[in-house]
DNA sequence: TCATTCAACCCAAACGTTTGGGTTTCGTCC
DNA sequence: GGACGAAACCCAAACGTTTGGGTTGAATGA
């Protein structure tokens, strides 16, 4: 045992070959061979023998060698506003997923939305090389996907799009178009929305889907009654509170456009005394693990999170081949839960899982 | 523009080379010297020029060449259970922000906590050439970890610890230890626990904490009010649920090892008609950023995740000097809330952040 | 019989760095 | 005035692969 406890030194191809008293370009050969052997490269006898010996030394290929080589990493590089967010956290582990079954390795940065991170980000992953990114961050203006593209660096969008560009999202729109269809369809005529950060697409999409969904059937949403606000719990309870601040009526629901914003605007709300699910309905949306299980379950459009990482890899994989993609927005579907039955479900935790219009069974 | 919109190739250092006319070793010699230049390697009007070139240029040093020369990638591996876990992912965070600080980046992977998984992935990293491991999910009696000193690997556990072993973690028993004294003093003698998977060292740490210092004031834990579940939201209910079909009294009090797990067991109660805060005292661990948002804010014991992960870091640069280094266990802090404010706190949500003993200030 | 073909190999040059060792060209000292 | 030493460089090998192009030797075809 050396002192420095240093690992000992990984087989390589080289010692494949002496040990075969074969060159080591044959070995190469036969371990890379795309169309079997064949290729002329080997006899089958040697071949096996390569192949053996290959598995009983334990060789794996040194991927760096293998880079410098070949001039790409197999590496793909990700950023996310933040991956403590479960929504962005599950769409890398679709991402991740992806990756890893066509043998690439992803890096994983957080940009905290902040466009000057985003750019030093994106600095290091082309530094080391990636093939290609998935970006979950961009900004709805921004500038770096038009940089990214005049340097001819492949990419693709997750999460939010930027039209234009290939992305991989949920329906945001058709979202809430579902939840505009079953909040009139219960009864609510006066409406308010938290509507998330005016840079992401997510939110202003919900929001879209939403309005414009409510005006068909009749319906109106006061300009101050869509409030701007964080995407996370403590956003939410701040844009709840302003919602009470407000004068006038307090409005009979509210969608919020992400489950965390949902929580804590439901949290405002019981803090004045109103009884979510009876006084006031509440939308979220993703439908992450928690919202089933709230003590007041909360009703959400689920998006399919994990499949749109896996899409953006997918996608990701034809541009780096030169292939033009178009953006997919996966649909998404409304669960009804206690949040917003309106006084109709019992108190006492019964979930009702009618879901409306598109029905999704809950778990 | 070339058809295949191909990436012009990067400069290298023979092209800066090229360009001032001096050999390529020099200028590896200028950009790369530690003492400043000086070394011998060039006057300092070279110096100048190569430096300015390099800026000019946008310079930047091949990974992958420099690995191969090397033998060392400056990668981290790092393995969580699943990074949908916002403490995993917070943890993670830190991982990524002090990596990034030391010029090192991080591949990470999830387990699921499956023992085979883990295997596979640890495989991965090391195929890839990291320098050095971070497990967040080691399993109790796992001979993973022989393995890897075995084979000479440089890790460190996070998360959860595994005697013997260098771990960055949460004093865990020392937070078990905080909520059984703040139950105890709030006059609870029935309580019980939702302990968490058996394989993971928080949930059997924070419960043997709690069970201790239970025992050394004065009051017993039955067997059966101890019940393993999974770290997340159905877990807790699961486990809420099959508290609730136990005979005998139902327990003033419980204490869920994680705040997810308290989430869904605070569903599971309200189900049952038990008003959390008044009929029923819960208390959960780590106080992630909803605990104090929940509608009914949930009092916990606030683990800095964020810490933990940058400490791991620290420490696996250390192993990997061929240092020994110590585990570092992190103190909690409890944050008392509604949740298990014993009825004197008003529903109306007003937040007693009353901390108890070693007291923290709450956001 | 001899050119041709084919299988089964080998050769060597890259890819971009790093690094242990030269080799000049001075200025300085004795 | 020659030795010496340092400053400022250059040289070349190596890291582990991949890959376009050899080179054999035997079998085949006309």
């Amino acid at each position: 045992m050396d002192p420095a406890g240093r690992r000992r030194a990984a087989v390589t191809l080289k010692d494949l070959a002496a040990e075969l008293g074969i060159h080591v370009s044959t070995v190469s050969r036969v371990l890379h061979s795309d169309t079997d052997v064949a290729r002329g490269a080997a006899s089958t006898e040697t071949a096996t023998r390569v192949r053996d010996l290959a598995k009983l030394r334990g060789y794996s290929p040194d991927p760096q060698a293998t880079s410098l080589r070949t001039r790409r990493t197999r590496a793909i590089g990700v950023i996310v506003p933040r991956l403590s967010d479960i929504v962005l956290a599950t769409m890398y582990e679709g991402v991740e997923e992806a990756a890893a079954e066509s043998n690439h390795s992803t890096f994983v940065m957080n940009s905290h939305d902040d466009l000057d991170e985003q750019r030093r980000k994106a600095e290091i992953m082309l530094a080391r090389r990636v093939d290609g990114l998935i970006l979950g961050d961009v900004h709805a203006g921004s500038s770096l996907v038009d940089d990214l593209v005049k340097r001819h660096v492949p990419f693709v969008l997750m999460n939010r799009r930027y039209p234009g560009f290939p992305s991989s999202t949920c329906d945001d729109t058709g979202g809430g178009r579902l939840v505009a269809d079953h909040l009139w369809s219960a009864g609510h005529r006066s409406v308010a929305i938290i509507a998330g950060e005016p840079y992401a697409s997510t939110g202003v999409d919900r929001t879209a889907g939403f309005v414009e969904r409510w005006h068909e059937l009749g319906g109106e949403v006061p300009e101050d009654r869509i409030l701007p606000s964080r995407f996370d719990t403590e956003g939410g309870r701040q844009a709840g509170e302003e919602l009470l601040r407000l004068g006038g009526e307090t409005p009979t629901a509210v969608f919020a456009v992400n489950d965390f914003a949902a929580i804590g605007a439901m949290g405002a709300f019981r803090a004045a005394g109103l009884v979510v699910g009876q006084d006031i309905a509440v939308v979220g949306f993703n439908d992450t693990s928690l919202a089933a299980q709230l003590p007041i379950p909360l009703t959400s459009v689920r998006s399919p999170m994990l499949e749109i990482g896996r899409t953006a890899v997918g996608m990701l994989r034809r541009v780096m081949a030169g292939e033009d993609v178009a953006s997919v927005r996966h649909p998404s579907e409304l669960f009804v839960r206690e949040s917003s039955a309106s006084g109709a479900v019992a108190w006492t935790g019964a979930v009702a899982a009618h879901a409306y219009p598109s029905a999704g069974r809950d778990l």
